[in-house]
DNA sequence: TAGTAGTGGGGTAATTGGGGGT
DNA sequence: CATGTCCCAATTACCCCACTAC
């Protein structure tokens, strides 16, 4: 609890992605490039992913590669 | 920063199991494709193996072998 | 408003995957 | 049958700096 909690739709970082596939931030940064993983952007230019479609993810269900 | 705690199972890479183990990481790999260990594999195709089940393997507890 | 941590972008080295041979 | 080493191609990790997020 602390810091925010999405209630509609749960958002990861690209560091809480990179921590679950225990890779790096860059690296999940470069699966939403090559459209591997919906990525969100925020007004910033930064991007936020699906809780949901991670976990989907590393339970090894093959999703839409809807892109970015 | 965000204290968020996404609940995932920690991942070793190829390397680290093969540290572990004092052998080969191809060693490893072998393992994963004969069912002895279980492997999540990243978006990129490279695989990641649970930490405790590894752990589970060193302290010479025998997996669950389905059928045999 | 300021400050710290995280992120994006580009580029380069190390690791990993797959097949084949010992 | 299991392990270590060779090849090459793809993926990943770490370096820099500038900007965003909180």
């Amino acid at each position: 609890m602390a810091t925010r909690t999405p209630e509609s739709e749960p958002l990861l970082t690209p560091a809480e992605v990179a921590t679950m596939f225990r890779v790096d931030p860059k690296t999940v940064t470069r699966w939403a490039k090559a459209g591997k993983l919906s990525a969100i952007r925020t007004l910033g230019g930064h991007r936020r992913y699906r809780e949901s479609e991670v976990r989907a993810l590393l339970a090894g269900i093959p999703q839409q590669r809807t892109g970015d």
